[in-house]
DNA sequence: TTTTTAATATAAGTTAAACTTATGGATAAA
DNA sequence: TTTATCCATAAGTTTAACTTATATTAAAAA
């Protein structure tokens, strides 16, 4: 066997850099850091003892040897891809990753997935909970369903739906206080939860028409939606929150929504997952399961009350 | 690209094991352990989620999927291979690894480099020793000189010249013992060098037509022949040399050949190198000189005095 | 039939490769 | 001129690739 092929592990950071002529770019793309693209160019350089990139100000343009090899490496890799899908598609039976953020996790996603096992025993879902966007294609992840407005262009982004959000209070505030009208919302204890998709109390007061006095109210600041609405049904303020996370608590009365004004826009629910994933059957009875149960639970893409 | 070309680097293993149906034989070619390729193989099936080999007794046979894979994978390498050979002949100039043993790299080889290096100075000889056959296919080592008849089947083997063994003394040791015949070397203290090539002096009595009486006999064994040698030109004893170690010191006079006896066959001294190596320009020069230095001194393949 | 040999599988440990963070230098853009 | 962007490099960390040791199993030899 031909020696060279002992790095061949670097010819990936190659084909990238040489598609992107930026290494930076072949960074983001390979999911690793500019350094490191950057370590192994000039590794693979120096077990070959040929220069494949000169250097143009900022840009890495590809020698003419780096052309050649490129043309060479990318036909290599799209046979490799060929012979794994031919090896390679993964049956509807197996494990299935997916990452979303923790609040969706605990409130929504979880407490659903007994009816997915039993529609699906052959599927085991594992959750993975992240207050980031994680990367579906370069991970051992499989499907990400993110709130907030950051899509991943490298993969497939399905919208979900868009959940208004809106605050809720416990049913004994507002017989307490006799809330009656947005003006007196001020009076009551605030509830601000960081995570994804924050939202911001400036924008419902815009919303509503009324002035928000700052230094004249009581913050209470969380660090999960989860947080803030478990303070909110022990009686203790008002939060704000995207309605699918709080619908089955105000359906059975544990909360209420006070006024019906929304936030706009509302808060976005994505889908995303890698259309090449060998796991793609699995993904997709995944999907179409997850959408069925929104519908079940009447909430559709474009949701206003 | 792909999320499957992660893990490229373990489709050697797989290759090498395709290609033979054992993984002890992948191993012994890619110079690695069993256990690394019985390790990587299972990695890539994992990853892959698809069974490649199944064991039948002691070997291991190719499913249909690894059948499918494996073409595809020596497709793809040959392509990379003919993608390093467009970009890559390295010039004459640089660096050469040449390994072989100790006395045969400090007794001959070393002391003559000067003149390679004079005829040659772009090119920068480095010399590993090493008491085994080097893997020049599989290392960072170029060129092998090896004394002994192990070859290597993977790599180009040329016979360099055949030597002949024979006892060496130094002449003080003559006179001091009226040493006129081959009954009489079993007087003196008979001296074994381990290593490379080892010879034997019983091999010699035989062909002398003198009986060995070991147990009379006043033995002294070191490890290197060259240890051997500089015992013998102080003075200490005999011992059995391969020609092209000892003819500058004979020649010198510092060293006798008491009787025109030489072990039956030779010593083989043979040139190795792989031919596929992008170094091979620089090889043939290293050889070149090597063979005409050779021929200088005298020797050639089938030396016979 | 028993014993020995040969081959792979696995565990635990080690080494080397692949990565990260931090920082500097150079160029491009504001 | 200053700021931003990009790659290069050093030092450190993490992970993959390897080793040795041992167990298991089947094949070959006695």
């Amino acid at each position: 066997m031909d020696k060279r092929l002992r790095h061949i592990g670097l010819l990936r950071c190659f084909a990238a850099a040489a598609k992107h002529q930026s290494y930076s770019d072949a960074a983001e793309e390979l999911a690793i850091s500019q350094a490191a693209v950057s370590q192994q160019i000039r590794s693979l350089e120096q077990q070959l003892m040929v220069k494949l990139f000169k250097r143009n100000g900022r840009a890495m343009l590809l020698t003419s040897q780096g052309k050649t090899l490129q043309d060479y490496v990318n036909k290599a890799f799209s046979l490799l891809s060929e012979g794994f899908d031919r090896v390679q598609v993964e049956p509807e039976a197996g494990v299935l990753n997916v990452t979303t953020g923790l609040s969706f996790a605990s409130i929504w996603l979880v407490p659903r997935l007994w009816r997915f096992s039993a529609l699906h025993p052959s599927v085991t879902v594992k959750v993975f909970v992240s207050a980031e966007l994680e990367n579906v294609k370069h991970s051992e992840l499989d499907v990400a369903i993110r709130q907030g407005d950051k899509i991943d262009h490298t993969v497939y982004n399905e919208l979900l739906f868009t959940d208004p959000v809106f605050p809720v209070c416990s049913p004994n505030l507002i017989k307490n206080n006799n809330l009656s009208s947005p003006q007196q919302i001020g009076c009551c204890q605030l509830i601000e939860a960081s995570g994804p998709g924050r939202f911001s109390w400036q924008n419902w007061f815009d919303t509503a028409g009324v002035a928000m006095q700052s230094s004249q109210m009581s913050w209470l600041e969380v660090s999960t939606l989860e947080m803030g609405i478990n303070a909110v049904m022990a009686g203790q303020g008002i939060c704000l929150a995207p309605k699918c996370l709080v619908s089955d608590l105000i359906t059975n009365g544990l909360l209420v929504k006070p006024f019906n004004i929304n936030i706009e826009p509302g808060q976005n629910f994505t889908l995303l997952y890698d259309q090449d994933s060998p796991r793609l059957a699995r993904i997709q009875i995944f999907s179409r399961w997850l959408k069925q149960e929104l519908a079940d639970a009447g909430i559709t893409k474009a949701l206003l009350d």
